[in-house]
DNA sequence: GTGGTCTAGACCACG
DNA sequence: GTGGTCTAGACCACG
């Protein structure tokens, strides 16, 4: 899987690389039970500090979407939690993008085509 | 219209306030045309720093929503452009969402609800 | 509030901090909305990094422990979830404690007594 | 006696099987006397590496909970010390919990009732 | 070899 | 002035 970094986003890379391995398991590009680079590897490998690809993986743990053990390093869980229900903080984010659409004159419809396609 | 601040979010003030505003907008609560409070009274209501309201106010001028003069102050503009799309920092966001929301049980049309309800 | 390091403990620095909090807030030394002292005046105070303070409090604030804002720093919040279950993990370490106690020869009691004490 | 290992645990494995032998004893399930499994075997049935189980074996020896012959193995001391006392450690642990307990609203006759269960 | 912890030091956005 | 982020580099326990 690749991983890529905006640089120039605010988004803290920390979690642009937590997004991207959620976004990862969703799509099914990382099934469960699969092995992610090691802490070492990930950061040699995009140029960040292992700290950094460390807070990610403490992130992604403790949100329940990978495991970590000291021999094997992380792997994504197979028995991710379904709470089955949204955020609120993503309810309210959703609102926001799809309030900024309705403005911009995008059709409804092609916002639930776009939540089709990525789901 | 009333703007709620949360202090503890991770989502800056000016932010928080912007996306209101947007959202207000959206809804058709802050109507084109529309004034909106100047800096100083919607600081002094909110009991924040006036800097804090001119950058929201200064952001939402440069992404095309207001228009200020320094005769009235600002207004929500009547004729804001549609360009049709969604950003792709909002696609980037939505996928995001959409990816956390699968993962987390959530059926495809509870997300399409939400978007309908928004929009 | 005093807050003692044992550089000799396993238990990691930022731990032993929280865990002195936690216990801070439980007997009422720290109270709901007190003002804990600023990442940077705790760090120099007991001569560590700020960074491993920094990341006490992000646990204390993901835990529910504390707010924090960009404005005022961290703060007790006053209204701290009560789930009314003890952990698994703490009931785990609960069962390690009471047996080692009762192997050692401490009666039942004298544990109940701490309890109380604590509580 | 079963003992089952969480690969996940922050509890390191040779701690995680020194716990559950600790607390065999104490609950009379490991008999003062009786033989324990031999490192090689342990290690070979629980399929982890033998010089983990050593290490186990070392600190339950050290702590005076087992008795090590090169001949006949490991076997339960019959005459384990009775200090009396909880460690200072296991007072501070039972502090944390305690106190998380408390202000996640358990009563404090729930600790009590867990304790006599464990004991 | 693995993740976890910590430091010293720096820069940043926010307000 | 505040917390948040990141780096370079180091050491550690675990297995």
């Amino acid at each position: 899987m690749i991983i890529k970094i905006d640089d120039y986003s605010d988004v803290p890379i920390y979690m642009q690389i937590r997004n991207q391995i959620v976004m990862g398991i969703s799509s099914g590009e990382l099934a469960p039970g699969e092995q992610l680079p090691t802490v070492r590897a990930l950061a040699l490998e995009m140029g960040i500090n292992t700290m950094t690809v460390s807070k990610t993986y403490q992130i992604l743990k403790q949100e329940g979407y990978i495991l970590t053990d000291r021999k094997n390093g992380a792997r994504v869980r197979d028995n991710i939690t379904k709470s089955g229900v949204i955020s609120e903080e993503n309810k309210s984010e959703l609102r926001r993008i799809v309030s900024e659409a309705r403005i911009s004159g995008v059709p409804k419809e092609d916002i639930i085509k776009l939540v089709k396609e990525y789901y």
